[in-house]
DNA sequence: GCGATCAGTT
DNA sequence: CACAACTGATCGC
């Protein structure tokens, strides 16, 4: 049964005082925060990420994440009144999103004006201006974007075209093409405008190590530092911010030591991130803060006061998540670099780099694009140089065709940056999607449209649901998995299997009410098995050598030296300190380099999914019956890949959630039980729609023709 | 006293 | 190193 939050919240200090940005009005030349003012030119009645100035008039608004640059005018008083007036406004955001915000006192007047909407589960929303009493209906899809718990991209769908927002985002190459609801007809949409994050779109920016490449940079340091004895501790001087937590998480399932926090009741009901966290200080990775933490590391004393442990002073490192970036042709990509006697940089960024997002906005290829940052040191007509090149304008005038890349989602092949992938773009028959049947479940003041699949089981386990099992299967961090059923929450957890639960959370109905439950958050920012085993393994295990103050990885200068790279140990660099000149990124100060082969792929953190298991709101015995679309939308909105979920003209979202491919029995339970399903948490991406496996002949020939290749590089005269 | 803005730090 | 915030000063209501 659905279960209800717990809990009454109460919380924290503030994850809110406003903080300023950017330039009101058409100013070009903005700092790195968004400098987008909060509308977009096709749906100007709605307001996402600005709360202030024009936006006060907004007819709904939308959070992508809970960082406060997007946040601004969220709790001016202009705004609470208007709320109070206009009883029809809503907030819409993720149901993390709304958990985070909610916690803070300073937004809790929201409360009763906040919709969350679960991931990848498309609404339809009726924006109705209150004094004419015009309406006009758009449906709305939450996408995973990798920035930070919560954090995602919001694709509207409306009588104005279809546009995306991006919001802050973190997505791999390759991500957009396993975004289901990107896709329609086998094909990515026809996408109008991208309201683009541009933080890194520079050439400077070009290559940032992925996740999985910074974590095992830093998982190793830790651990041999760690290790030395219970009286080495390492302080993480993270800022105030989000998005750190899968770093915790992983460190902490991977070392079993809990990661020390200043607050962790906004986590409360999101078991995968809390399990990890602690605030008792007597512990060995520290991430509090204080504003002379600078300081108290000088003198040996950590944030939150202590400098000693049963009377034995304390041995600390600080280790500063940064970002840190790599031109087109450096081969290296380390990513710790020590800064100082006892003081590490690791890379750490929450933003994609300059391929990322050409990969990105190629692949979506809309007529237009709108940078919503503009990077320090550059120009929004720059920035829209290296856009415009990627929108469909640019390119031929047919609309690209890009079939779903069918060995994407697992790739684990990876070769270099770039062009990793084109072994695999080809030429293979790409598997057609099979397209299901919906179900428009109709209740009052509520659509709910379901997609009813035949074949469940199966293909849900091939394309969305394969994480948990998989990662279950593959590695070590299993149990990770498993820490959804925490204990206080138990009592709902669900009987089902796994496979089945993903596939069923897409359908949700974004209510209102159903936040009355609060959600349980299943995994949060888990690794992505398939990977995962790779990455770690990759990493020389840190030799213990004992003596030295700083972490033996970075022991030897010499000779030999630990490094942690990976694969080409050519490139690898040995361990060094930085030098004096400063940190260069291309210099050879760098003490650890990632592996640049598996790069990305690694590990896949995110799996987490952060849904609440509880929410399911949807009674599934609505009557239900076979339509495919909700009545008043756009005709795009028809067609039959997109699933809709409605709001009810009162504001309250209606939801017409599509169950993807499952079957009408399945569905009613999971959503009485955890119907959360797979909506991906902030780093999970869904596997490829409709991407199905290789058949073997079709891996016969790929083998064959990767033989083939190989050889001839290898006996180049063997022709 | 609170909020917005700007400058400076990290 | 360019993240996302915090601190502090100033100005206005």
């Amino acid at each position: 049964m659905a279960r209800r939050c717990k809990g009454s919240r109460k919380w924290r200090s503030d994850l809110c005082q406003p903080r300023l940005s950017l330039r009101a009005r058409g100013s070009v030349l903005c700092g790195a925060m968004s400098s987008f003012e909060g509308q977009m030119a096709e749906y100007p009645t709605i307001s996402i990420d600005r709360f202030d100035r024009e936006n006060l008039k907004a007819r709904a608004y939308f959070l992508s994440h809970c960082h406060k640059d997007h946040m601004k005018g969220l709790r001016a008083p202009t705004l609470k009144r208007r709320l109070e007036c206009s009883l029809k406004v809503y907030l819409y955001c993720s149901p993390v999103t709304k958990e985070l915000l909610l916690t803070s006192p300073k937004y809790r007047f929201w409360e009763k004006r906040i919709i969350s909407i679960e991931i990848e589960t498309p609404t339809q929303i009726s924006l109705v201006d209150e004094a004419s009493g015009e309406k006009e209906e758009i449906v709305v899809t939450l996408l995973p974007a990798g920035h930070c718990p919560g954090s995602v991209m919001f694709l509207f769908q409306g009588n104005n075209g279809t546009v995306l927002y991006t919001g802050d985002f973190r997505l791999a190459k390759g991500e957009a093409a396993r975004m289901e609801l990107l896709h329609s007809g086998g094909r990515v949409k026809d996408i109008q405008s991208v309201y683009l994050d541009t933080t890194f779109c520079d050439p400077r920016f070009y290559q940032i190590p992925s996740r999985g490449e910074c974590l095992s940079g830093i998982l190793e340091l830790v651990r041999s530092w760690i290790t030395r004895s219970p009286y080495h501790v390492v302080w993480l001087n993270c800022k105030a911010a989000y998005g750190y937590e899968y770093l915790f998480t992983n460190l902490s399932e991977e070392l079993g030591v809990q990661i020390h926090v200043d607050k962790l009741d906004m986590f409360r009901n999101m078991p995968d991130i809390l399990h990890h966290l602690t605030t008792d200080r007597n512990t060995q990775i520290h991430a509090c803060r204080h504003p002379k933490a600078e300081e108290y590391f000088q003198w040996n004393k950590l944030p939150c006061g202590i400098t000693s442990k049963t009377g034995i002073p304390l041995h600390i490192v600080s280790i500063k998540p940064s970002t840190m970036w790599f031109g087109e042709r450096t081969r290296k990509t380390n990513v710790i670099v020590r800064t100082g006697e006892s003081s590490y940089r690791a890379c750490f960024s929450f933003h994609s780099s300059y391929s990322e997002i050409k990969d990105f906005l190629s692949y979506i290829c809309p007529v237009n694009a709108y940078p919503n940052v503009i990077p320090l040191g550059t120009t929004k007509d720059k920035v829209i140089e290296i856009l415009q090149p990627l929108c469909r304008s640019s390119q031929s005038t047919e609309p690209k065709y890009k079939p779903l890349g069918k060995l994407k989602r697992a790739r684990t092949i990876h070769v270099d940056s770039e062009e990793e992938d084109e072994l695999f773009d080809d030429p293979l028959p790409v598997p057609l999607r099979h397209k299901v049947p919906y179900q428009l479940i109709l209740h009052t003041g509520v659509f709910s449209m379901t997609a009813i699949s035949q074949n469940q089981p199966e293909k849900l386990r091939q394309s969305t649901g394969c994480f948990k099992t998989e990662s279950t299967q593959n590695t070590l961090l299993s149990n990770f998995i498993d820490c959804e059923e925490s204990n206080s929450e138990s009592e709902e957890e669900l009987e089902m299997p796994s496979s089945v639960q993903e596939d069923l959370g897409s359908v949700t109905l974004p209510q209102q009410k159903a936040d009355v439950d609060v959600p349980q958050w299943e995994v949060f920012f888990k690794r992505k098995d398939d990977t995962t085993d790779e990455g770690l393994e990759n990493f020389p295990s840190s030799t213990e050598t004992g003596g030295s103050q700083s972490p033996n990885l970075f022991n030897d200068s010499d000779g030999e030296s630990t490094h942690i790279s990976s694969q080409n140990s050519s490139q690898s660099t040995h361990i060094t300190e930085q030098g004096s000149q400063g940190w260069d990124s291309q210099s050879d100060t760098v003490l650890l380099s990632s592996q640049e082969k598996n790069g990305g792929d690694i590990i896949s953190l995110n799996k987490g999914v952060y849904r609440p298991k509880t929410k399911e709101n949807i009674p599934t015995s609505q009557m239900e019956q076979n339509v495919l679309c909700p009545k008043d939308t756009h005709s795009d909105l028809k067609s039959r890949d997109s699933e809709v979920t409605t709001v009810p003209n009162t504001g309250e979202p209606t939801s017409l959630s599509c169950g993807k491919h499952i079957p009408e029995k399945n569905r009613s339970l999971n959503l009485s039980t955890h119907s959360d399903s797979q909506s991906s948490s902030d780093f999970e991406i869904p596997s490829t729609p409709e991407a199905e496996l290789p058949k073997r002949e079709h891996l016969q020939y790929l083998y064959e023709k990767l033989a083939t290749v190989l050889h001839l590089l290898k006996n180049p005269d063997s022709r």
